[in-house]
DNA sequence: CTTGACCTTCCAGCAACTGGAAGGCGCATA
DNA sequence: TATGCGCCTTCCAGTTGCTGGAAGGTCAAG
């Protein structure tokens, strides 16, 4: 299986295929033209990297959680904890982007929006001072 | 004023200041000594940057709408675009991060998180196939 | 035998900083 | 006057997770 075919299995472009071998989440074998040569395995492991990025975990955490997908003695608890974890950053980030909404939200229905100069989203972002 | 008090007046590190300068966002005048001589008008500025940046404008936004501010003939129109569209991507960012926290937190959920290997968490990641 | 779609490597760049090294400047204190 | 400390300077490299492009090798079809 080269790597065309695994990008269109696993919905991954081939760059990102690549740069994954290049920071070690697969290890493919190597074809004797040189080509990279999956195996089913391979494909399994980056169909699992795709859908865990696709929660967004970060490479790290997707390193971890591939390690404890391989280890058969693994604890569930490290996987929940890892989880978990990236549920708080989640939920933080989605806290911040609200305020940000909220302010913004409120600033856009206050501008008038036509050829005026007269801004509140301006003043907002100035401050108390004018210049 | 030189970057160690104009940093602490905007909040910004010094290091995100000489950056800003860099990429010409803030021009600081320079006294003998070579030190960046920062103007009041310079601090709102930056004050300004950080007042923008902190609602997740991006930096080409930040560069835009200084220079709406920095305009007196500006239209309220324009910057309302800039933060409506903004508006837009925090919105599409928001509904992103909620289906992931959706998705995970029922995960978690599932997930016993004990000794056990056995793990919902995995078995999801991993799709329908074993291994 | 050539064309075109693959594949390879390597280098550069994105956003928005941040850390660190190496060295200059300014002021207080011994 | 020396020296020590905290400030300032520049420059280079690293962060995250890819992505684009150049230059070239390979393979199957016509």
């Amino acid at each position: 299986m080269n790597i065309g075919e695994v990008s269109a299995a696993s919905g991954l472009p081939p760059k990102t295929i690549r740069y994954y071998e290049d920071i070690d989440l697969v290890r493919p074998a190597r074809g004797t033209n040189g080509y990279r040569d999956f195996s089913d395995r391979d494909a399994h492991k980056l169909a699992f990297l795709g859908r865990a990025r696709s929660l967004g975990f970060s490479i790290e955490d997707c390193r971890t959680l591939l390690s404890l997908y391989e280890d058969r003695s693994r604890a569930s608890a490290d996987v929940k904890d890892v989880a978990e974890h990236h549920l708080e950053r989640i939920a933080r980030k989605i806290e911040e982007l609200e305020a940000m909404r909220v302010t913004l939200s409120t600033l856009v229905t206050q501008c008038h929006g036509d050829d005026r100069p007269d801004c509140p989203i301006l003043d907002d972002l100035a401050g108390s001072e004018q210049t």
